[in-house]
DNA sequence: TCGCTTGTTCGAATAATCTCGAACAAGCAC
DNA sequence: GTGCTTGTTCGAGATTATTCGAACAAGCGA
């Protein structure tokens, strides 16, 4: 929790959101999260250290792609799809596609 | 000329392009040539070197996004549309809509 | 309270990207 | 040939990303 600021889809920027995806770890969580729904961070990680998992999650974050709700002591992350999809229509299910 | 190689539609990987289109010099090359065709190097600097130019095209052509035909003494380059909307469906749209 | 779990933050090392000047290659005109 | 133009390549510097261990905060249960 804390200082973790979600931006309004008027913030979005194209290029921070292309940024966010194009990197294969975070492509991965953007999937798995559109899916099966909100997940935790845990149930992401790939085996990787939570520090660098909450990097990339900070990274989605920012960039519009995901909403985290800290509840309880585990954080639920949800992808953002209506505000996304309202703002670069068509641009979630291009990245979405399972032979991308 | 040279070493310039353009990858087989089978051979684009989402994340490369991605990332080739998250940056604003090469977002906005790209949008320059889908909105007025083939076009020169020289054509899409905004006053930036040369050198600099050659490196986001270089970007460009490794992920697929571009094609440079080496006629004469100026390259034309061209936006590979129709094989970029054969491997990711819907993706060049998205990127291309005037509002994002 | 203590311990366990989930994530964040900090700091540092490594890796990748971006930018740009300089030198080079190739085509065209003269 | 010389000169001019268009781009590429090389090299270096600066900036930014990525990775991960360690320390920290907060919730929950015993």
């Amino acid at each position: 929790m804390s200082r973790i600021h979600h931006p309004p889809p008027e913030a979005f920027e194209l290029t921070r959101m292309l940024h966010a995806l194009s990197d294969p770890v975070r492509l991965e969580v953007v999937r798995s999260l559109a899916r099966n729904g909100e997940q935790t961070c845990a149930a992401l990680d790939g085996d990787r250290p939570k520090s660098t998992m909450s990097h990339h999650f900070r990274v989605l974050r920012d960039s519009g792609l995901v909403e985290t709700r800290g509840e309880r002591t585990a954080h639920l992350n949800r992808l953002r799809r209506e505000e996304v999809e309202a703002r670069f229509p068509g641009l979630l299910d291009a990245v979405l596609r399972p032979e991308s």
